[in-house]
DNA sequence: TAATAAAATTGGTATAGACAACTATATGTC
DNA sequence: GACATATAGTTGTCTATACCAATTTTATTA
């Protein structure tokens, strides 16, 4: 079996990881049955057994596997063929749904920030830079978004960013700090002038008021983000898993 | 140091991780600050660095802790005193809001699925129980709730048992299933009869619904909750993190 | 003083082995 | 046939060691 390199840069862990992927999705181990058992694995890869159960520790920490004790280890359910389970921008959930997003830019500013949103964002006079867009879907409009972020984390940042990526595709690839969470608040609401006229809806429709609160890895808030998004289009959809 | 007991029957790792969250709540431990080096703690837990490896990769997944290789283990900031990331029930749901659940039982009887019902539940010509309720928290009308829920699952299932506890308390406790996960759908809409008269809200405001689907551990679903919240007193609350 | 090189420190990967706890199967006994 | 018992197989826990890769700190050099 010559599935794994030991030269490679590729720990070795990973590349058994992604065999064993392989084999479940070609269905060689079937779902809710068992896979080799540990040693089993570590005899045909040529690996210690602690090298296999790192494999499997990831695997099942990513829902694909399930252990019992003394009996094996199971391939899971493959149930959600796309994972809805975190924290998306705008552009990556609509490009997740096969849809082509774009913005229309109204506003970019540096500002001082309203009371609420300087609480929120632990800020003291700092400024911020607001945003208010129009966001498409295949060139219908889908939602009225607001951003605040703080200047202090960004220094650099342009208003031509957000024309050609999603601000957490710049995050991630243009700064050395990283995404590591959102808590968002979803209610209902009946739109006014104001969400109307943009979206093209009637006043009076439903519409979907989503505020998000985005950390970095070192626990600071980095965005506060307010949508609308027009009911009729839009719903708002994800995974969960029991704690 | 004797904060880990070598006789006792929980793991060694599981002390360790144990008596570094006790640290960090006391503040021994600072947050964005490293804790020991790997080294260091397996000297003064008198155990091997892979043990230690292991409190420390636990909690690292439970995001407790976050590590930079060359630079260090670092405690992760505590944004969520109480996670909201999981699946709960509503019940469950209130009382970590603070607030006192109890139910109006409209209806609790066996009947044959709807198609749509049908195809979600994966049910051939099977019975699912149907239950509509009207919840409320503090004496206050919430939501208006259907469940369905195939009867082959939990052919004990009593209307009694829903006056008493939570329905996943319910599975968790007295079958041998567990729950794994959910596919939450959340939407705007506007309240028509029959909704405004059981929320005690008006015709034309807003409401919130949501449609659960639950999966237990061996992938099977379990049941389909559409739930109709009234949006004056209900904000849905998530915590989610970056893949 | 500033740039560079070397050393020390840290987490990342991997080995080989040991015993414990648990499950399923085969075996023997009544 | 029913029931206890041994046995083999599985994951769970832990050790002691080794080397690698990234980063920080210290020493050296220009």
């Amino acid at each position: 079996m010559n599935v794994v390199d030991k030269d490679s840069p590729l720990p070795m862990y990973y590349q058994i990881e992604e065999d064993i992927k392989r084999r479940i999705e070609e269905g060689s181990y079937e779902t809710g049955k068992p896979i080799p058992s540990e040693r089993e694995l570590s005899e045909k890869y040529e690996v210690s057994r602690m090298t296999v159960r790192q494999a499997i520790s990831n695997m099942v920490r990513d829902r694909l596997l399930y252990r019992e004790k003394g009996r094996g280890t199971f391939v899971a359910e493959q149930k959600f063929e796309q994972p809805l389970d975190g924290v998306t921008s705008f552009s990556e959930d609509m490009k997740r749904r096969g849809l082509s997003p774009h913005n229309e830019l109204l506003v970019f500013e540096k500002m001082i920030p309203d009371e609420t949103t300087k609480d929120i964002l632990a800020l003291g006079t700092e400024e911020v830079y607001y945003l208010k867009r129009i966001r498409y879907a295949d060139n219908e409009p889908m939602a009225v978004e607001e951003t605040f972020i703080p200047v202090r984390l960004f220094p650099e940042l342009e208003e031509k960013v957000f024309g050609v990526m999603s601000f957490y595709e710049y995050i991630e690839t243009k700064t050395d700090v990283s995404i590591r969470s959102a808590r968002q608040t979803i209610e209902a609401g009946i739109a006014g002038e104001d969400e109307a006229a943009p979206l093209a809806i009637d006043e009076g429709a439903a519409i979907l008021q989503i505020e998000r609160i985005g950390y970095l890895t070192n626990g600071l808030p980095f965005e506060r983000n307010i949508s609308t998004y027009r009911s009729d289009r839009y719903k708002f959809i994800s995974d969960m898993y029991r704690n």
